[in-house]
DNA sequence: AGGCAAAACTTAATCGATTAAGCTAATTAT
DNA sequence: ATAATTAGCTTAATCGATTAAGTTTTGCCT
């Protein structure tokens, strides 16, 4: 009987006999209308279920849709359950929301299943952590502001850190102890999936091309200082950041006879070195006396626990709230760097 | 010079000399028109610029907009970073990736700093975990779905656990050890705010009113079975589920005199024992021998660990994944309720 | 070759708002 | 008292698509 599409601005006009353009004043601009009217308007407006101009139509008109796009370089299952990934966002969330904005999730390239569409919704975009090569932009509106956070786009402004600054500092600190089996967990740094050991077979990326090699290169340069070869270090390479993929990898580290087991972990990331430790304890290896681990992010599962990890933190709460914040065109458009900080934790003092 | 404005659906259909319904159809309804004309136009729209229908246009007009927003219990902040909202977000991303939708975020009533505006952009809300009370509903578009996660609206569709059951089953497997002094740590179910031991004066939220207080229930009901009197047992009330919170009102209960200390502790959380563990952890305090712990939503977090948390696992995963599936039409709209399991670690074997 | 159906396009209405420009009536200034 | 300004509201164009209905073209059948 009653038809259910949903009430309009129009339809309001009419039923209070006045024009749209006065009932759409009422609700973006006070000072164009009496208070007495713009009062009868909202409380009608409630009285008969009229819940605000429609987003979809406003956006389109106004050309602006309140809405700041992050998209993340894995799946959204992936990204929410990572802790680096979600503190990020929860920077991010944090600014867009102090000023009126919603945020709108999009999985990497390569993991969506269907092609965007919807997504060019949004009036801003914050990519987060693609590959080098990664074509994000090239199917993304032209017009709309694009911040890269943790890899490069030319010509875009980007938010990250001096990777490997930062753990070279971190390996410098491992170093001062002379370990005599130093060894690196990585992630993806080879130029094919490789999970475990990696043999010269194993091209390895490009020096400059991601995070992980950025990372490593900071371990090397530390190594390099300690007249370490690093020919001899060992290098195991992870395909992803989760307990279950990193566990096997790691049981194998770990389950060489004592005298050929690392006594020293350089891990590229927390989850690594968490991992470690976990099956570490579970082994009876004690830590840090058998064996020395350190991470890299600083992600609160690290620090609330005993024994602490040793690590160093990034601020990527932080890192959200400055990408926000540019989009947002809070603070200008430009090349953030942000500071790490070594945190010594007790699996490697 | 040149005119900035994005290029449209119009413009090109006159740089092609075809007319919009044209364009609009290679984009959308191939079988509409020839493959060659269809090929010329992508391949020209490429080469103009042109990335594809405007999302803001388009869900004007068809009246969908391939978003489904979920509004959360708290900041988007807090959100993300609590490991049970996160897998479930995890569950609703990827089924809502699945199916070509993306996921908009929205703050709990109350910590948005903003009115909602955009946000009701989406074709369907989930709302998760809002208080008793919540008056989420009332300001959302009449005609869109909504599906409510672990709480109850009127008439509305819902996602949930049996959350009595299931500490009932927890606690019942604890206490078989007979413990000299159990406690309870439980969160927010205080009237007013309470961080620390609960005494009759915090009058507690009414019986059914918050996952947290179904959870005391349960708990009191194995108590109350093994003939405990449950006056005795001390309560105390956790304002937030981070460590940073939990934190002290823990220290104070592990720094009682041993002999007063509990030597089993049901906590309403992982989050809450996992704080336990660790500050029992610093303390010396041997865990199971001196002290048992019970947690509750088997995160990853607490099984990923040595010694491994005993807890009841609730599928957050799986929630999100049946609400998404719910919203999307995918499954009919009920009243699920989902199935938990006994997690049996070696904090409580 | 004529008739008809299907294929390939086009026309034009529409989605639900925003907002510049215009109009009256009321207020203020001279 | 009259002109100028302002307050308060309306008119109507516009944002950029989608899609039902209509038109022309092509292909097929007898």
């Amino acid at each position: 009987m009653t038809d259910y599409r949903q009430m309009t601005l129009k339809d309001l006009a009419q039923k209070l006999c006045v024009s749209t353009a006065t009932i759409s004043n009422a609700f973006n601009r006070p000072d164009q209308l009496s208070p007495a009217l713009r009062e009868r308007i909202l409380k009608e407006a409630r009285r008969l279920g009229y819940h605000g101009p429609d987003a979809k139509a406003r956006s389109l008109r106004t050309g602006r849709s309140r809405i700041i796009a992050v998209i993340l370089a894995e799946s959204l299952t992936y990204s929410l359950n990572d802790a680096v990934a979600s503190e990020f966002l929860s920077g991010v969330a944090e600014v867009l929301d102090a000023h009126g904005h919603t945020l709108l999730l999009l999985p990497g390239r390569g993991h969506a299943s269907q092609p965007p569409g919807s997504a060019n919704i949004a009036d801003g975009f914050i990519a987060y952590g693609q590959m080098p090569n990664s074509k994000v932009i090239d199917d993304l509106p032209a017009q709309r502001t694009l911040v890269a956070v943790d890899f490069d786009i030319e010509g875009c402004p980007t938010v990250h850190i001096d990777d490997t600054a930062a753990s070279y500092k971190i390996a410098q600190h491992a170093l001062r102890y002379l370990p005599k089996r130093p060894a690196i967990i990585n992630l993806r740094i080879t130029q094919k999936a490789c999970n475990g050991r990696v043999t010269p077979e194993h091209t390895l990326l490009p020096n400059t091309s991601t995070i992980s090699r950025a990372r490593l290169e900071g371990f090397h340069s530390a190594l390099i200082e300690q007249a370490v070869d690093i020919d001899q270090v060992p290098l195991w390479n992870i395909e992803e950041n989760t307990f279950e993929v990193c566990s096997p990898v790691i049981a194998e580290i770990l389950d060489q006879p004592p005298e050929q087991r690392p006594d020293l972990l350089l891990c590229m990331s927390d989850r690594i070195a968490l991992t470690v430790l976990t099956l570490a304890e579970q082994r009876g290896i004690r830590v840090p006396e058998d064996l020395r681990i350190t991470g890299f992010d600083g992600i609160a599962e690290g620090q609330y626990r005993a024994p602490r990890l040793t690590t160093v933190r990034q601020d990527s709460v932080g890192k959200g709230r400055v990408a926000a914040q540019m989009i947002l065109g809070r603070i200008p458009l430009a090349q953030q760097l942000l500071e790490t900080e070594l945190l010594l934790g007790d699996t490697c003092p």
